[in-house]
RNA sequence: GUGGGUGUAGCUCAGUUGGACAGAGCACUGGAUUGUGGCUCCAGUGGCCGCGGGUUCAAGUCCCGCCAUCCACCCCA
């Protein structure tokens, strides 16, 4: 038999094996985002092309090569969406949700699309786990998201991550990249945990277009020298020239203007403050002025967070300050702050951390039958035990005694119930503890409350020893 | 879009300089126990050897094309 079908280039299936991993993460963020006072948004997976167009910016790779579009029956133009950001802010317009009382701190949770050619920790369908906050310039925005974040991952890393500890924390300096002449080498290890937490300021846009037009100074006398890909970046977007891992264009960038540098008061102060809160708050950080995000949409505070259990794409999380976009969308002028967390790289960079074990399927009841009637009276008691919650199975397929059992074995049943011909005939079945081997005879008519009443205090103390 | 690696059983992989019916471990099914799981032993099911073409008396093995996958560039979460 050859199998007709096979998934699109670059989509993965999320396999039942892998499933309680993405519900732990999701959980986990759900609740630590509530806690921090976001709500949940759902948009729909395709939107408008021309949001996308003007949110993210033309001349963005994203836009101008990695989207999935088409046009409906109308001739629509339809976009899948590649990021979250843009839907969020959309729908927060269209739905005024700033007249909304507490509607100005959104979360998402979902898949986005890009067509890019597949690698580790890169696929063409992949999920993201996102935050907008909408409103407050304030510093504690910018903090109170990578806080987020950060524990977030601490959490979920368990073993103890990106820091707090009093070792990693004597190792922080603020001044690891600023003291390293620029040159931007991968933070060490033995600092950071397995996370690290880069940040930068890219100033507002008058900052920014400063900025620029500084480096471009600069980078002028030996464009010819840098390579093909900063040659053009030159001109479309020159700050990427500062993220390039071409060993020779790094060397160039070495005394090259810095950001920071070009910061006017305000931008200084804002930056200031986020600094500030994140070390009150214990959270150790790298300054990373060669930090660039390829969204135009930022100003101000961007941040990455990447980690060394991964592959080339080694960013867990990205963000930053965008407080021209909603502005952009024709909104009033809404200073706003966001995040995503790619979920496939945060499982990726997880797998190489110890895990809890797989909690694994329990199914708490298995009726081995002998015999069509006990197959029937076993079918009617399975499933009023189902219907109260009380997981509960058995074969179909009228296997031997032997291999019944041996299923119920593997599926970690806690109780078989045994109908036998010679029980059924005096109106009982065997009740048998799979962990001990203990069995003991009941009535069929008792069994199902007996069920009940031990499944009750079996998940309690299941509770207790699985969170 | 560009480069390199890899495609043999459900999974992990052997398969000699082209040569007879394509193999192992794990998994699965059954038996040893005709009514009792895990351990052990025995047996069995399961492959268009990625797809298409070519060279040859002969191709899993060599050549070409395509597809998929992995890794890297690029870009980003």
């Amino acid at each position: 038999m050859s199998i007709k079908f096979q998934s699109a280039r670059g989509v993965a299936d999320i396999l039942p094996s892998e499933i309680d991993l993405w519900h732990r993460i999701e959980n986990n963020a759900r609740s630590m985002l509530e806690a921090f006072g976001y709500t949940e948004i759902r948009t729909p997976v395709f939107e408008h092309t021309g949001l996308f167009a003007r949110g993210i910016g033309e001349e963005t790779d994203i836009v101008s090569k990695e989207m999935y579009t088409f046009s409906d029956r109308k001739g629509q133009l339809l976009t899948l969406r590649p990021e979250g950001t843009a839907p969020v802010v959309r729908a927060y317009l269209q739905h005024n949700l700033r007249m909304d009382f507490g509607a100005n701190k959104l979360y998402y949770l979902g898949p986005m699309f890009r067509y890019e050619r597949p690698q580790a920790g890169r696929t063409r369908q992949f999920h993201q786990i996102g935050a907008e906050c909408f409103g407050p310039p304030d510093p504690e925005v910018d903090a109170e998201q990578i806080i987020l974040l950060f524990h977030l991952l601490e959490r979920l890393a368990i073993k103890g991550t990106a820091s707090l500890s009093k070792e990693a924390c004597g190792h922080f300096q603020y001044s690891f990249f600023r003291q390293s002449s620029h040159t931007v080498t991968s933070p060490p290890k033995e600092a950071g945990g397995y996370f690290q937490i880069h940040l930068n300021s890219l100033g507002c846009r008058s900052c920014h277009i400063r900025y620029r037009d500084e480096l471009r100074k600069y980078l002028a006398p030996f464009v010819h020298k840098l390579c093909d890909d900063c040659k053009s970046r030159f001109n479309s977007n020159t700050l990427r020239v500062l993220d390039c891992k071409n060993p020779d264009c790094k060397s160039m960038m070495k005394d090259s203007p810095r950001v920071l540098d070009f910061l006017c008061h305000d931008c200084d102060g804002h930056f200031s403050g986020v600094k500030g809160l994140l070390k009150d708050a214990g959270i150790q950080y790298y300054l990373n002025p060669h930090l660039v995000r390829g969204l135009d949409y930022y100003t101000r505070t961007t941040f990455e967070v990447t980690s060394h259990l991964l592959g080339a794409q080694n960013a867990v999380a990205g963000g930053g300050r965008y407080d021209h976009l909603v502005e952009d969308f024709g909104g009033p002028s809404t200073p706003a702050c966001g995040f995503a967390l790619g979920m496939e790289r945060l499982i990726l960079a997880l797998k190489g951390i110890s895990q809890p074990k797989d909690k694994g399927r329990v199914c708490f009841s298995f009726f081995a039958t002998l015999g069509s009637e006990a197959r029937s009276k076993a079918f009617r008691l399975m499933t009023k035990l189902r219907l109260h919650g009380v997981p509960a199975e058995m074969d179909y397929q009228g296997r031997t005694l032997k291999s019944q059992i041996r299923m119920a074995d593997r599926l970690g049943s806690v109780y078989t119930i045994i109908f036998g011909e010679e029980e059924i005939s005096r109106g009982s079945v065997i009740l048998r503890q799979m962990g001990t081997g203990y069995q003991e005879e009941c009535t069929i008519d008792e069994i199902s409350d007996i069920l009940m009443r031990r499944h009750a205090s079996w998940l309690e103390s299941y509770k207790e020893m699985h969170g």
